[in-house]
DNA sequence: CTTGTCAGTTCCCTTAGGGAACTTATAGGG
DNA sequence: CCCTATAAGTTCCCTAAGGGAACTGACAAG
């Protein structure tokens, strides 16, 4: 639905929203980084409508998320793939695979296991202080205004 | 919108989505985080209908993600808090800001900064291996069949 | 030349979200 | 005692976004 617009709002978490926030958007970057990469694939998997699917992909594509590539120049095809800036989406997937699993997962486990290339392991993500490199989560952290603090567009008044 | 439910999926994306996926929520979450705790500073701060956020904090607090709390009898008042469950939500909201910084922030800068605890720096979150501690991004695993994949309820063929 | 597939597009219908007014319970001021 | 203000919702109507299904265009295979 999403009448309001959130890229305009001072805060990383809205911008972020604004590309992927519609509901269908972090399940269609899965299929795709899971190797789903074509309409069909997708539309079927995710049973969306494809009216929905055409705007995501268009709207994911314009923001430099996915790329579309034509695999097949006759008859045309197309896959989306995702760019640098797609791939560190991802990166959130695994965190809400991480709560998920946690406090949603039920009795049967985890449908999906994630091997940690470096280690081999079966594993999960856990957040990190880039700078010190302990655990950094919401409950660690103050929160300070930043330089991109709201631009206020009002002029002086008179 | 959302008129497919998400939550049956065998995805913890999807159930992750089920809970905090519909647009407004991450950003209610995160108000109640940095202390606006109430419905009034809420839907002003946010420029949410107050329809949609009354439903969305009855959806949060019916999922254990908040907890509606009287801090005022008479006359009747209330505030919303989150629960150790939406405390770490609040993660991921911490990994939206790192992209949003990163990808969509502009010329200003992050809109807001985050300090710490342990080294008292203004840092950002990584993720890594809960296992073997080092860097564990979406291009750093390989992504495996687990148990809880799709229960197949349907009875065995004649 | 009929059928099949991929990737969309178009149409109509339902439903969720936006906006604004109304409600309830109570405190405070004159 | 009455008027106003405040917090937290609730109700109403209207519009726009999502769902479903049918249709299209380009080509390949048989």
């Amino acid at each position: 639905m999403q009448r309001t617009r959130f890229g305009d709002m001072a805060c990383s978490i809205a911008r972020t929203l604004d590309v992927i926030g519609e509901p269908w958007s972090p399940l269609i970057l899965r299929d795709i980084y899971v190797g789903m990469t074509r309409f069909e694939q997708i539309q079927q998997d995710l049973g969306i409508s494809r009216k929905v699917l055409t705007e995501r992909l268009k709207w994911l594509t314009e923001n430099d998320v996915l790329e579309r590539r034509e695999y097949s120049s006759r008859p045309p095809r197309h896959e989306y793939v995702l760019t640098a800036k797609g791939m560190e989406l991802c990166d959130l997937l695994l965190v809400m695979v991480g709560w998920g699993d946690r406090w949603a997962a039920g009795e049967a486990g985890p449908p999906v296991l994630y091997r940690h290339h470096s280690c081999g392991e079966i594993s999960h993500v856990e957040l990190s202080c880039a700078g010190c490199g302990r655990p950094m989560r919401a409950a660690d952290v103050d929160v300070l205004p930043g330089p991109g603090v709201a631009p206020d567009p009002s002029p002086a008044p008179a």
